[in-house]
RNA sequence: GUCCCCUUCGUCUAUCGGUUAGGACGCCAGAUUUUCAUUCUGGAAAGAGGAGUUCGAUUCUCCUAGGGGAUACCA
C-alpha cells in the first residue's frame, strides 16, 4: 500500500516554524517511500480562520520548497459529510445528544478538579432518555467513548502509551450549532483523503487515544501514528516570538537561504550518525522515524546562521544575484540594469564568502554601486594618511599605464608598486581598500579592481587621494 | 489537581551493556592571509539525583527532582 502522509495546519496565523518542520517531516516521509503527501486546511474555526493565513501557509511551503500532491482539502467545505458521520454514530448507538449547559459544565469541571478527579464530562446525558430533553435547547453530540478499559496508542516515535479509558470523556463531535469538532473532522478527513501515516507534534499525543476510540467505533483502518517532539526556546519554554517562532516568511526576510532552514529544521530532533550537511536527496533517501529524538530540542539561531553561511558559500553566484538584486533595487528605488547585475555576479564569488544571510550579503554589496566620491568609514578614513594618499597617487600613475585590465595585472601592478615603494603590501592594500571600498572590510583587494574596472577603481584612487593628500 | 511524555558538553546530537563518552554549532588559543571572512590545528566543555538488575551501566527497571504537553461547543 503506498504511504500517504499530510501536513494539516489551521490557518489562524502565518506557517510557524515548528509547523514547518512538521511539514518537512511529513513530506521527507512521503518522497522517502515514494508515497503521497497531501495539505489540508483546517478551517473550521471561522472565527479565526483567514484568507492571509492560507495564502502565508501556501507560500512558505513553496519557498521551503514542500510540494504537496493533489489539491488541498479545506476542512470546512466538508462539514457535511462529518455531520453525516455523526449522525451515523447516533443511529448506531455510539453518539448521543447532550443538552448540558455550558455552566453546568463549568461546574461540573470545578467539581472534579477540587476532588482531584480529572475534570471530564461525566456522561450525565449518556444513557438518559431522550424524552427528558429540554425544549427550545440545541444539544450538542457527543461520543459515547469506553468507560472500561485502556487505549493503547503505538506510535513509532513515542512507542507505546497507554491512557486508562476513564481519563477520556465523551468528546463532543457535533457543535450545537451543527458545525464539527476538530476531533470528528479529523479523524473522518484522515479517512477519506486515504492518510496512512500521521506525523503531527506531540502535543497531538492524547487526542490520538480519544482519535483512536472514534476510528475503531466507525470500523475504520487505523493509521500509523508518529507523534514528534516540539521545538522549544533557547530558554526551555514554549517556543514564542522572541525565541524565533515567527512565520518561515520572516526568516526569509532576515536572509536565511530556504535550504539551510531546512537542513537546520531536519537536524532540530532527527539525527543521521554525525552527518550535519545534507542535501535534500540525502535527507529524502535517509529519512526515517525511527532516528527522530523523544525530547524537545531548542531553537538555536547561532546554529542556524552557520548552516546558513554553509549554504550561502555553496550557492552558485547566478542564485544570489537573483536573490539579492531585488534588495538592492528597492534601496536604490530603480530596477538594477544589465551592467550592474553583470558586475553584482561578478563580484559574488568574493561577496559570499564572507556572508551569513542574504542581508549581508547584499550590504556588502552596496560599495560596488557607490556615487563618487565616496563616503568613507570612521576607521576607512583612519588609513589614509598623508604618505598613503602618495603611494596611492602614485599607484593611480602605474595603473593607468596597463593596457589590460583584469585580476591578474592589476595584482602583478600594486606588487609592483609595494615594492617599489619597499613597503609591505598591507601598507598599500589597506589604503587602497579604504579608497575602492570606504571600508577596512572587503573582498580581495585584486578582486575588487577587477570587478570595479579600471575607470571606477582609478577614479576612486584619485578621490581619496586628493581628498586627504 | 489529573493524565501523558521527556532528561548525554551552553545548544543540536551519536552511543542501541564493556568507548580515553564521538561529531556539529558556539566559545578560547594558534597557523594561513592584503582587511574581514573562509580554511586548518589545538583546547575547555556532558550522562539530573538516588536505589536496584548485572561481572560490568549513559545504555535495562523503579523512585525523586526538574522540564514539557494535554486536560475547550480551539485546532
Amino acid at each position: 500500500m503506498t504511504i500517504v502522509t499530510r501536513f494539516a495546519p489551521s490557518p489562524t496565523g502565518f506557517l510557524h516554524i515548528g509547523g514547518a518542520r512538521t511539514a518537512l517531516f511529513n513530506w521527507l516521509y512521503a518522497r522517502h517511500n515514494g508515497g503521497k503527501f497531501l495539505l489540508r486546511i483546517e478551517d473550521t474555526d471561522r472565527k479565526r480562520s483567514t484568507d492571509a493565513a492560507i495564502e502565508a501557509i501556501f507560500d512558505g511551503m513553496k519557498w521551503l520548497g514542500l510540494d504537496w500532491d493533489d489539491e488541498p482539502i479545506f476542512q470546512y467545505s466538508r462539514r457535511e459529510r462529518h455531520a453525516e458521520i455523526a449522525r451515523a454514530l447516533i443511529a448506531d448507538g455510539k453518539a448521543y445528544h447532550c443538552y448540558a449547559s455550558r455552566e453546568e459544565l463549568e461546574e461540573m469541571r470545578e467539581k472534579a478538579r477540587a476532588e482531584g478527579r480529572p475534570p471530564i464530562y461525566d456522561g450525565r446525558w449518556r444513557d438518559r432518555d431522550p424524552a427528558d430533553a429540554p425544549t427550545g435547547f440545541d444539544p450538542v453530540i457527543r461520543f459515547k467513548s469506553p468507560n472500561e478499559g485502556a487505549t493503547v496508542i503505538n506510535d513509532l516515535v513515542q512507542g507505546e502509551v497507554t491512557f486508562a479509558n476513564r481519563q477520556l470523556d465523551d468528546m463532543i463531535l457535533l457543535r450545537a450549532d451543527g458545525t464539527p469538532t476538530y476531533m470528528l473532522s479529523v479523524v473522518v478527513d484522515d479517512h477519506d483523503m486515504g492518510v496512512t501515516d500521521i506525523i503531527r507534534g506531540d502535543d497531538h499525543l492524547t487526542n490520538a487515544a480519544r482519535q483512536q476510540q472514534l476510528i475503531t467505533a466507525l470500523g475504520w483502518p487505523l493509521p500509523r501514528l508518529a507523534h514528534i517532539p516540539l521545538i522549544h526556546g533557547s530558554d526551555g519554554a514554549k517556543l514564542s516570538k522572541r525565541h524565533g517562532a515567527l512565520g518561515v516568511d520572516a526568516y526569509r526576510d532576515m536572509g536565511y537561504l530556504p535550504e539551510a532552514l531546512r537542513n537546520y529544521l531536519l537536524r532540530l530532533g532527527w539525527s543521521h550518525g554525525d552527518d550535519e550537511i545534507i542535501s535534500t536527496e540525502q535527507a529524502i533517501d535517509w529519512f526515517n522515524l525511527e532516528n527522530v529524538g523523544k525530547s524537545a530540542a531548542r531553537f538555536d539561531f547561532a546554529k542556524l546562521e552557520n548552516l546558513n553561511g554553509v549554504y550561502i558559500r555553496e550557492a552558485d553566484d547566478a542564485y544570489l544575484t537573483s536573490l539579492i538584486a531585488p534588495i538592492l533595487s528597492e534601496k536604490a528605488g530603480r530596477p538594477l540594469n544589465a551592467n550592474e547585475l553583470k558586475i553584482l555576479e561578478k563580484a559574488m564569488n568574493g561577496l559570499k564568502e564572507r556572508a551569513k544571510s542574504v542581508i549581508s550579503l547584499a550590504d556588502s554589496s552596496l560599495f560596488l554601486f557607490a556615487a563618487r566620491p565616496l563616503v568613507l568609514e570612521a576607521n576607512a578614513q583612519k588609513l589614509l594618511t598623508t604618505d598613503a594618499c602618495n603611494i596611492l597617487g602614485r599607484l593611480a600613475d602605474r595603473l593607468e599605464q596597463l593596457d589590460e585590465w583584469n585580476k591578474e595585472v592589476a595584482e602583478a601592478a600594486v606588487r609592483a608598486a609595494a615594492d617599489s615603494e619597499a613597503v609591505k603590501l598591507g601598507k598599500i592594500a589597506q589604503p587602497l581598500r579604504a579608497a575602492l571600498t570606504g571600508s577596512t572590510v572587503s573582498p580581495g583587494i585584486f578582486d575588487v579592481l577587477d570587478v570595479l574596472g579600471r575607470e571606477q577603481s582609478i577614479g576612486r584612487i584619485r578621490d581619496a587621494a586628493a581628498a586627504n593628500g
